[in-house]
RNA sequence: GCCGUUGUAGCUCAGUCGGUAGAGCAACUGAUUCGUAAUCAGUAGGUCGUGUGUUCGAUUCACAUCAACGGCACCA
């Protein structure tokens, strides 16, 4: 008979088995209200799970992780309930929990509109009112495919059908819903009472783009409706640092209908790109490379023997002159391998590392296109790096260590790294592949660090390490990636002069730290919400005079400043000095520089930090506090 | 590329059940010379994304097309 132990340590014995519920209920009527699931030997279950031996139990509610999941996952069911029963026509497919909330794809000879989507919410508020027991029981495979297909449920018998034969599947049944689910569930739909749902886009059905599209609605669940209140509310400031209203506001660059995907950068936005990419020159300078430039264009030929062609050219923009075939360079690759191809090179040479911030075009699909984040004429901090195989760890360690100093002078301190491995469509064998991923992991383990492995999300021609960068609102983007390439070399016929006087092909490292700069920029613009770092910043100080008396002098600190190399703007227009720095504020400028008499007399400035009043201030210890937060710590 | 939505002044948006449009902010002009997030008054600004059709008449209706937005698919 049953010993219980539970979370605390303690051992409740029962003399037959026993449900989870009713061991919540044996601790306190509380604990079996708020009991969503049981933890049974560290295996979720429902509460209604009988327990026949001894076992670890831990009552699940909605203080849990686990509780809200369950939540989660219960309300696309309940979605799908309400779906059933107000357009029973609609068949129902998949329903899983993801971040923050939930989706379920139906099949629908129409798409919802949003009046269908309320109509919908009121539905499953109302069935959840109704409190209704959420029953699981067990169907053998066959007999379940039977049950959906009689019941017109063709999506869901054909999910079935890919279960392994003699398998025994579990559906949950509410009211006059039966879904196939592997569970566990809430008890009942009364304990479903904080969710809204929240959007309604097309989807593929089992994510392939050849197959029919489903309508996917969207949802949001959680425990409390202060916790739905605080997610709206992120959603919210999340929209306000949207990198593409901030970067009309602050007047950094445009796109417009003539070139999609493709970017005006104004003065201020052209500022911060040439801040960062000048930061990068320098720093890559001082870590061995060599900077280059190669041609935009190339003929098709190229990219041919590349492999680019095979692979990409319908995502290639392409040009034609006097019955030549030409490509818009899509990567920088094959041009820095007919500069390494140039004379003869000797390993002494290797590594070669050739840098190069190369704009480079991609006809992406007109629905991917988003902003700065995804964009067809973009510019990378690209190099390659010529070695030799015994040269690869210490390349990617070097790489590894240079890559993370990058990121923390930009402010991100959390990176996650992952290895991508071979995909299906590939080129080279499989010994090259072992090759290249087993160096890679050599590499990776030498850095020190921890990694997750992709499987198949490699590049054609090599596998990769992936950095992630999380940013100020904790969402993840891959930047920086290293991939290894013993395909490239062979296929342009790159080769060194080895010790012994012989041949050998280099091994080529593709290497980005910022990836895109375009899309790098965005992830700083909504990472800041346009409040950049004194360093960053396009515009970093303004100077502002509170009458037309202190003109000049305004004038003069501001040439002060702009000779110490800051970048200045001088505003003595004739308006009230609140509006102006009201103006400059919502600009986000660093530092408010402002002069009145009493500054003039004494030689002093009164600064504004952002929302922050420094007071009066020497010139020369402004200048001093400007200094020693100039540069990237 | 696929599904859906949207496209009106520089920006945010209203409006026209078919009779060629309006607000706030910004801009410009004038007055105001002011001490830490909006001084007052005035002026100007739009072939209503583009094309075709229906109509006496289209910004409004229909079709096509382009772009953006939200997803999906894709992302060398």
């Amino acid at each position: 008979m049953p010993d219980i132990r539970l979370p605390d340590g303690s051992i409740r014995s029962f003399d037959k088995p026993v449900t989870v519920h009713e061991v919540a209920a044996s601790i306190g009527a509380g604990l079996a209200r708020a009991a969503l699931a049981g933890r049974v030997d560290g295996r979720l279950v429902d509460t209604s799970y009988r327990i026949e031996a001894d076992a670890e139990l831990a009552i699940v509610t909605d203080k849990d992780a686990d509780g809200l999941s369950i939540i989660r996952h219960s309300t696309a069911h309940l979605l799908a309930y309400a779906v059933k029963e107000l357009f029973p026509e609609a068949q129902v497919t998949i329903g899983p929990e993801i971040e923050n909330g939930f989706y379920y794809d139906f099949a629908y000879k129409r798409p919802f509109t949003p009046e269908d989507l309320a109509a919908i919410e009121k539905k499953m508020a109302e069935l959840a009112k109704k409190d209704i027991p959420v029953e699981r029981y067990e169907l053998p495979r066959d007999e379940a495919i039977a049950y959906f297909r009689g019941i017109g449920e063709q999506y869901k018998a054909e999910i079935i059908e890919s279960i392994p034969q003699g398998e025994v599947l579990s559906l949950y049944r509410e009211g006059g819903f039966t879904d196939l689910c592997r569970g566990p569930h809430v008890p009942s739909t009364g304990k479903l009472k904080v969710f809204k749902l929240m959007k309604v886009a097309g989807a593929y059905w089992r994510g392939d783009s050849r197959n029919e599209m489903l309508q996917r609605v969207y949802g949001t669940a959680w425990a409390r409706k202060e916790d739905l209140d605080a997610y709206l509310h992120m959603l919210e400031e999340a929209e306000k640092r949207d990198h593409r209203r901030l970067g009309r506001q602050l007047d950094l660059f445009h796109l417009q209908d003539e070139a999609p995907g493709m970017v005006f950068w104004h003065p201020k936005g052209w500022q911060l790109w040439q801040t960062i990419e000048q930061y990068m020159r320098h720093t890559l300078a001082e870590a061995g490379y060599k900077e280059i430039r190669t041609p935009m264009v190339m003929d098709r030929t190229l990219w041919e023997k590349s492999g680019h062609w095979e692979n990409y050219h319908e995502n290639m923009f392409t040009t034609e002159s006097e019955k030549r075939d030409y490509a818009v360079k899509p990567m920088n690759c094959p041009g820095h391998v007919q500069v390494f191809n140039q004379g003869l090179r000797s390993y002494r040479d290797l590594p070669l590392r050739l840098a190069e911030f190369g704009t480079c075009h991609r006809n992406e699909p007109s629905g991917a296109l988003h902003g700065l984040m995804r964009v067809r004429g973009f510019v990378q901090d690209d190099a390659h790096i010529f070695c030799t195989e015994a040269q690869i760890v210490e390349e990617a360690r070097a790489f590894n260590e240079l890559t993370m100093q990058i990121y923390r002078h930009f402010g991100f301190d959390q990176v996650a790294v992952k290895l991508s491995l071979r995909p299906e469509k590939r080129a080279g064998s499989d010994e090259v592949w072992d090759k290249a991923e087993s160096g890679l992991r050599t590499a990776l383990a030498a850095c020190g660090v921890q990694w997750e492995e992709l499987p198949g999300e490699g590049a054609f021609y090599g596998p990769k390490v992936e950095y992630h960068i999380k940013d100020a609102l904790g969402r993840s983007w891959q930047c920086g990636t290293l991939q290894l390439d013993f395909v490239l070399p062979e296929r342009l016929g790159a080769e060194y002069v080895t010790e012994d006087n012989g041949r050998s092909r280099p091994v080529m490292l593709h290497r980005a730290i910022l990836g895109s700069l375009e899309r790098f920029i965005g992830i700083l613009i909504e990472n800041h919400g346009g409040a950049f770092p004194l360093w960053l910043a396009p515009v970093q100080l303004v100077v502002l005079n509170i009458t037309e008396a202190q003109a000049e002098y305004a004038t003069h600190v501001a040439e002060v400043l702009r000779k110490q190399g800051f970048r200045v703007e001088l505003d003595l227009r004739n308006e009230k000095i609140s509006y102006k720095i009201r103006e400059h504020s919502l600009q986000k400028l660093p530092y408010q520089v402002i002069v009145g008499d009493k500054e003039k007399a004494e030689g002093l400035v009164a600064v504004r930090a952002r929302g922050e009043d420094l007071g009066q201030l020497s010139l020369e210890s402004f200048i001093e506090r400007l200094q020693s937060e100039s540069h990237p710590v």
